[in-house]
DNA sequence: GGTGTATAGTTACTTTTGTAACCAACAAGG
DNA sequence: CCTTGTTGGTTACAAAAGTAACTATACACC
């Protein structure tokens, strides 16, 4: 019947992983939604454009593997409130540089300390040395 | 500008968990798709049916965290392909008893085997000892 | 019994995501 | 210049997930 070496979901890494993604994800999310709401896709785009400086959609996608037509729509949602700017490239008229406006930096920061709140939570919940440990095989498992 | 402990989106643990999990949750959903057409919570649905026996859709929804709609149609979709068949409680009239059939046994059956087999790659691959702390760290997280 | 509340499960509606087609601009080779 | 192929970006359509409302049964208390 079940295979002889039969084992429990919570032991299967893609499972746990997932639960413990979600519960962290949905953690901070309350953070970006709540105070602006804005999703996920929102918040990283939002955060490249605050931590690197103005940059294209196309490299936004690229730095941080989300798709194409995610970052459009998050760059429409993010212009609608007023958090970025789009300016075509003089190089290339297919581009546009997007560049953070005054209330996007303030949500920036803002969504950048709560951010550090968050990890400083989590290095005391776990201790330095584990979480450092967490970061690096969680690098190792993402590549 | 930029907060003064700016930091990288890479050390920020929600987002590598996410990375993480997705990663590694693309990697085997890849099996039951392709093999069977299943979406993960069919999946994770037939897990529970197959290594706990039969139960109700509650029951699922409250083990594996769930939410009972996505059960709902879950459950809806493994029917039609005949993995499984419902039974009415006689105790209590609301609750539908869930079971594999024998194909539903056979595609658990076999996607434990795979499930196994990826664990197994992925212990050989990190070390039997880290993969151990992986697992403790992320069960951690997800309470 | 009758009334109020909780529960199992489904369905309808809305939001979000994924996929594919599309447009406009570039680039290279003839 | 004119193809042909590629790239940045948006839009349209389809699939999936979240939320809320609904049906039917159960249960508790009067």
């Amino acid at each position: 019947m079940a295979p002889d070496d039969d084992f429990e979901l919570t032991d299967f890494t893609p499972y746990l992983l997932n639960a413990a993604a979600e519960a962290q994800s949905q953690e901070f999310s309350r953070v970006y939604r709540d105070r602006y709401g804005m999703l996920r896709t929102e918040w990283r785009v939002l955060f490249h454009l605050g931590r690197y400086g103005e940059m294209s959609a196309r490299e936004i996608s690229r730095r941080a593997s989300i798709h194409k037509t995610k970052v459009s729509r998050a760059v429409s949602a993010l212009e609608a409130k007023r958090f970025l700017q789009r300016r075509p490239s003089e190089e290339d008229r297919r581009v546009e540089l997007l560049a953070l406006r005054p209330p996007g930096r303030a949500a920036f920061d803002d969504l950048s300390r709560a951010a550090a709140a968050h990890e400083a939570e989590l290095e005391a919940r776990l201790g330095t040395q584990r979480l450092g440990e967490l970061r690096l095989l969680l690098r190792e498992l993402a590549m």
